[in-house]
DNA sequence: AATTGGGTATGCAATATTTGCATGTAGAAA
DNA sequence: TTTCTACATGCAAATATTGCATACCCAATT
């Protein structure tokens, strides 16, 4: 399902216009990552946990010349499941 | 930030009540969430895919006693960032 | 509705990182 | 109050990561 086909859906459930949905649907993602922005984690009960990890600096490897490479230090948003969310997928 | 300083945020930004910015936040959970259980992944454009990813069997071990056991197969949502939201956090 | 630009999946090699096991505790959230 | 979540531990095996070309799919613009 691409983010498309999502609004369509939540325009049904929610009762809103494609727009509003969209607009909704897009002013929850924002929020989540300006939470995200100021350092925090974001945790939310049943769902899962977004935070963002930090990631150090390491020698990767160009797989296609197999020469080493610096990997410079990164950092990236990690989704960690809840326990609810595991089980339902384990069943 | 947890899911009911969140949902206040979104109260005030969405120009709804507490109850039904909740309320709106978890049919759109609950939406990506059947999406997922019917085998799909769902890709949100400038945010992130949500995907199921099966884990194989494998050995692992009991921390507290040392001794092996067999963990089983199992399933889980994986969160994979889009290049936008990489780029947010590596400036 | 069709085109186009852009993001994304794939495969590859070698290594770094993550995962997940059991379980009690602390802390937070419902 | 009662339920949920993070953390800590040792260790083996699964998986992510990296560059890059190609194919593909999607989003937005015309």
């Amino acid at each position: 399902m691409n983010k498309k086909q999502l609004i369509v859906k939540l325009s049904g459930s929610l009762n809103l216009s494609k727009a509003d949905a969209e607009r909704t649907f897009d002013t929850i993602t924002n929020t989540i990552l300006d939470a995200l922005k100021g350092d925090d984690s974001v945790k939310i009960a049943g769902f899962g946990t977004y935070k963002v990890a930090k990631r150090k600096a390491r020698v990767g490897r160009n797989p296609r010349t197999g020469e080493q490479i610096q990997i410079a230090a990164s950092q990236k948003v990690k989704f960690l499941p809840a326990k609810a969310l595991k089980e339902v997928f384990n069943r």
